[in-house]
DNA sequence: ACTAAATATGCTCGTATAGAGCATATTGGA
DNA sequence: TCCAATATGCTCTATACGAGCATATTTAGT
């Protein structure tokens, strides 16, 4: 690790000393990828860029963008990944942050275990989708078609009710190994408190454990691919969302999650917003994120109140209504408030 | 990086209808190395594990304990990182998370670049602080030996008056590129909101970004070593903090970062506590960690309220005084609240 | 031109929660 | 025995937020 980039130790003798093993340990290398979760939000739905190509073994086509690290190219992992993104799909990456950095085998690996180890650094980007302009791969597709589950904007959705719960139910109450139950929080609990179950209330954030906790119960059908799930048990099943290659689709959720996180208590939003927007367009843009939360009136209050925009003076017209004045994303924010951000506080359990 | 593993997709011949990069640049291979900040709390003080050694260039000693990440050993990184710190200092982790990925170079570079390329992934472990037991290397050390100006606990840091504030204020009128200063938040300003200086409030969450500052002012030792400050420039300055090897400073304030931010939203403290603990203990580690926040009785109502805690029926004399009752963790708050933590708040601008 | 529907916007009220202070209980030690 | 120190309970107040009512302006339809 970076004790050696220093280069300043020598090497120990006393191996109990210092590290238990040898430097050449570090001989041990991998590939470094890089996964780009790029979000926008276009005509109120959030979409993220995907790129298709050949179906694998479970019929999965779409991929994030990805990409190698190359260290002798680019100085840090962010401006490689600003590189290539550019050179792939055209698009000028704005905000972008580290999502989280994945290395499991088992996880999307192969049976055999000759393929080179990549370990995969996933990013998050938030970008204005102005339509597809100057695209030269890749589409941009919902983010719900992933992960219908996660939609919330025409109240509790179907597949929850009629295809996720009973088969989580099931699977609550299938045995388990006894070392599962006795550590960590039962199955049943789990699903509960993923899902909102039984009353408990709907957590917008946990869109990570939620896709963790259906493959874990081979409902997600990469599960089948990574051999987790028997192919009769997995062909008569609906289908849950669609899915990726790899465990592009497990990026994504991260991408979700931190995205719903993180819109509460930074500005973000402005990052899919276009220069000049009325309140209703930029509600409309939290509500695709996150689900319905505020009324009309009291989001009004919030990001006027907070100081997160300032009216530009024009209005919009022609927009079946009463004209709505336009507001733009007011920067001196960031100097003023520790952590401005639209804060919506949890739904009142819509379950 | 995943697609390969997953092995199904053949490579497309048509270069931009997917990867830029033919496949072979995965085969620039870098080391994995995976740093761990393990923390506890000891008599009130917030500690890290760390390991010295040989000083280096700018007489750093301390390293954060690390090993390489071995993926012919270890299915996952975490894994990988319980079992050598188990080797290295003969510690078991519990709570354990991922906290980043550094790749920079030019960070803790070497002048030649001749050294091999390593990415490091920083990990967050919380335990408890039983003395030294079993420790076979190693030893605890306040982490406000390192960021002396995170210690807020008798009020505001000498050292922030005396040697911070004045020398950001000339590294903020000291003349910058154009480029720098038009894109991102100008220099006084982001001194000011890291450091809460004319009357802006103090965030202790930002731990990360005040290192970072510092260190881009050439006020953090480790920017000498970096070649970012002259020699000359940098022997008559006071030590601000402890001094890290390579860039483990860093990843320690990010660790704080996260141990802050974390325990409002999840009942990480009682990692750090005994199984038994009064409430006066258990505010006192709370402000360890934060500062000081509450006064004491809307402390116990703020956890006794959220359910975070259940009475032992026991009680601890010798406290100085009253009795105090016993409490332990109440575990069954995970199955009910989706967030529970130690919701303090901002705390009223102690500027 | 007039009306209905749709949207934008302002105001108020009730509840929940957090910050702060006062009061009381129970101990150890001078 | 009394005081100092700690533990613990209660109340008051300011604020934030969810929710509803009311009003202003526009477009679309007759």
């Amino acid at each position: 690790m970076n004790m050696e980039l220093s280069g300043r130790r020598k090497p120990t003798p006393d191996k109990s000393q210092r590290a238990p093993d040898d430097e050449q340990d570090y001989e041990i290398s991998v590939g470094i990828g890089l996964n780009a979760a790029i979000v926008a939000v276009s005509e109120n739905e959030p979409v993220a860029l995907v790129v298709r190509g050949e179906p694998d073994s479970i019929g999965a086509t779409d991929v994030l963008p990805y990409g190698p690290f190359n260290p002798r190219e680019h100085r840090t992992l962010e401006s490689g990944l600003r590189s290539w993104v550019q050179d792939q799909t055209g698009l000028e990456l704005g905000y972008a942050e580290q999502l989280y950095t994945f290395a499991d085998r088992g996880r999307h690996a192969d049976p055999d275990d000759t393929s080179p180890h990549v370990v995969s650094i996933g990013y998050l980007a938030l970008t204005q989708a102005i339509g597809h302009h100057g695209l030269t791969n890749g589409l941009w597709r919902s983010w719900y078609q992933y992960f219908p589950w996660e939609d919330w904007r025409r109240g509790r959705p179907e597949i929850i009710t009629r295809d996720i719960e009973p088969r989580l139910k099931a699977w609550a109450e299938r045995p388990t190994a006894a070392s599962t139950s006795q550590t960590s929080i039962a199955r049943a609990d789990r699903a509960r408190i993923c899902f909102g179950l039984n009353g408990t209330s709907w957590d917008e954030e946990k869109v990570l454990e939620r896709f963790e906790l259906l493959y874990e119960a081979g409902l997600a059908d990469e599960a089948a691919r990574d051999g987790r799930v028997a192919a009769r048990e997995w062909t008569d099943r609906p289908k849950l969302g669609l899915p990726m290659q790899a465990d592009h689709r497990r990026i994504l959720a991260t991408a979700i999650s931190r995205t719903r996180a993180k819109i509460k208590y930074r500005p973000v939003v402005f990052e899919l917003m276009p220069d000049e927007f009325t309140l209703y367009e930029l509600q409309k843009t939290v509500e695709a994120i996150l689900g319905p939360h505020l009324h009309k009136q009291n989001f009004r209050r919030l990001v006027e109140g907070a100081g997160l925009v300032e009216p530009t003076g024009d209005v919009k017209t022609r927009t079946g209504g009463r004209p709505a004045k336009l507001f733009r994303f007011r920067r001196e924010v960031l100097l003023e408030r520790p952590a401005p951000g639209v804060r919506v506080s949890a739904p009142p359990s819509r379950a």
